[in-house]
DNA sequence: TTGTATGCGTTATCAG
DNA sequence: CTGATAACGCATACAA
């Protein structure tokens, strides 16, 4: 299998630098051999070795995706929307996973440039100087997602902050007793990772609190918030996974509570809607994040200036409809 | 960024061949030699090209993954497995989705071969000897994962049609008035698509039927099995979340019926759970898997010959616990 | 023990 | 318009 170009010149009765220009589509070869090499190519199934490309090029059509986890339904969402879309522009996208584990992250984006990617799309575990500069010695287009690093890099994703603050604002509006925030501490690593999108949630929550003065506590542990529901009570989670824990250990461990807490989550599960119960929610768009890192991308890639840019969110009521 | 073996060696005042002698630990080579070359390595990070050695070895150390999706949590995992396992034994995964299009599945495998993957671990769309033709026509090692195709190819699943059995038989256990199947059409491409996992677990229930002797009907369309689910019958699904589908029409459409239904699914999904009334289901061990065909892969890479291999099932109870 | 030459497949440059 | 040649970085066979 896989013939080279030089067996196809010589097929053709040619040298391999016709053969190039012919398949290029370059102005400077008759129109006579150019259908010749065109002929034989289709018929032989040529396929340029792009190992022999990159080689020689550096570049491999070949995009970058560094994530923590594909268990998580959003970021496999996502990433299907980044893979389409960088599909359409003509690259192809290696995913790699981080684990959230800093030292993984560098080594997973090492092996990444061993295969010569020629751009990456980060969604950063690593934070500080250091990780920075190491991101810049890669000399490579890199836009940021969710976790921002400094100025220096591109970043795309959503305004977290604001988000968090309506989710409460409409809490808020369905006049709870309070309005708690619950987002479970993450793990002793946090000194040293990026939890830039955990920490602005928790502000949006307080910035909320703080305007419209209602009453409520932040809680890390789901035990302690359990003990500390009242009938009437509102409860904001850092994701749909712990406002669901909550959810259940209340049906169980105070199930006279059960039906009197509002929950809401973030992320948008789509399981959520096969829950009796269901919970209010803050969605992103992944079609709209994808295409904002992908243009971003594209902008460096051609060596232009780029912008960051916002992903728009939607809160979303238990009964699955926007609240405006 | 990246310095070559050439411009290691002209530091260290030797040749090219002499560093990668060292590198490589070769015997043939001056201990004091050796050493310069190695701390010249590590003072300035030479990392050995991937691209250049895989031009001229034609291997990559990477290995292919086809699935169809990662936005089902099994599947997500599973590659995890694959990841972490192949890790250990010094390669990369590339996983690329065909969601589920027998094109795109050609498509992706063809740009992995233009990466020079080692090996492919493939959940196969497509069927059939021109399929299979193809892939012989790639020569490089193949494990084919779930969907099972000729015997020409090693294979690795669960055996879905004594699994299914085994769940009939635990429902059948339950006392049900009725034991219906569901698995909804796969769609106009089902003539064309390999869906053999779905087609043995459907006579996996038809065993049971057959040995039990208990009464039911095969449905493939959630609005029919509605209108005639009875009190007290069972209904087993392809999938878990077809069976959380029902469970949430029938709170809607029947409520009177929503308790009376013992419901089981396939995947074990984690989520499962959080809902308040839980189903019944069948899981399969990714860990498992994946070491079941990271083996079978590893006997092809070493040219040794491979034997199918079985992944162990679980019937799990609505409660989440194993079932003997 | 070390150095040199050749080739992997492609592209770019320079002749013709 | 086309052919020959030199890289790209590495590995290997052969020479010293």
């Amino acid at each position: 299998m896989g013939m080279t170009s030089q067996e196809l010149a010589a097929i053709c009765g040619i040298s391999r630098g016709t053969v190039d220009r012919a398949l290029k589509n370059r102005p400077e070869v008759k129109k006579e051999t150019r259908e010749r090499v065109l002929a034989a190519a289709r018929k032989y199934g040529y396929r340029p070795n792009l190992i022999g490309q990159t080689l020689v090029s550096g570049k491999s059509r070949t995009i970058g995706v560094v994530l923590f986890d594909f268990t998580h339904e959003f970021f496999a969402e996502l990433y299907s929307a980044f893979e389409k879309g960088a599909d359409q522009k003509g690259y192809v996208t290696f995913p790699v996973l981080s684990y959230h584990e800093p030292d993984r992250e560098i080594e997973v984006i090492n092996r990444l440039m061993d295969r010569r990617v020629d751009a990456l799309i980060l969604l950063p575990v690593n934070q500080g100087p250091d990780f920075e500069a190491f991101l810049h010695s890669l000399s490579i287009p890199i836009v940021v997602m969710a976790n921002r690093l400094s100025d220096a890099f591109a970043f795309s994703g959503p305004d977290d902050r604001r988000a968090s603050a309506e989710a409460a604002q409409y809490l808020y509006a369905q006049h709870p007793r309070r309005i708690h925030y619950f987002s479970p501490p993450l793990g002793k690593q946090a000194k040293t990772t990026n939890c830039y999108a955990q920490i602005v949630r928790r502000d949006g929550w307080l910035d909320a609190r703080q305007k419209l003065h209602f009453s409520g506590t932040e809680y890390q542990s789901a035990s302690e918030i359990l003990s500390q529901l009242e009938p009437g009570d509102a409860v904001l989670a850092s994701s749909d996974f712990y406002a669901l824990e909550i959810q259940a250990r209340l049906r169980r461990e105070r199930p006279e509570l059960a039906e009197k807490i509002l929950l809401m989550g973030f992320d948008g599960l789509n399981i959520l809607r096969f829950f009796p119960q269901r919970i209010a929610t803050v969605r992103f768009s992944h079609q709209e994040w994808a295409e904002a890192a992908l243009s971003q991308l594209a902008d460096l890639l051609a060596g232009r200036k780029t912008a960051d840019q916002s992903v728009s969110h939607q809160i979303i009521a238990p009964n699955g409809e926007f609240y405006a």
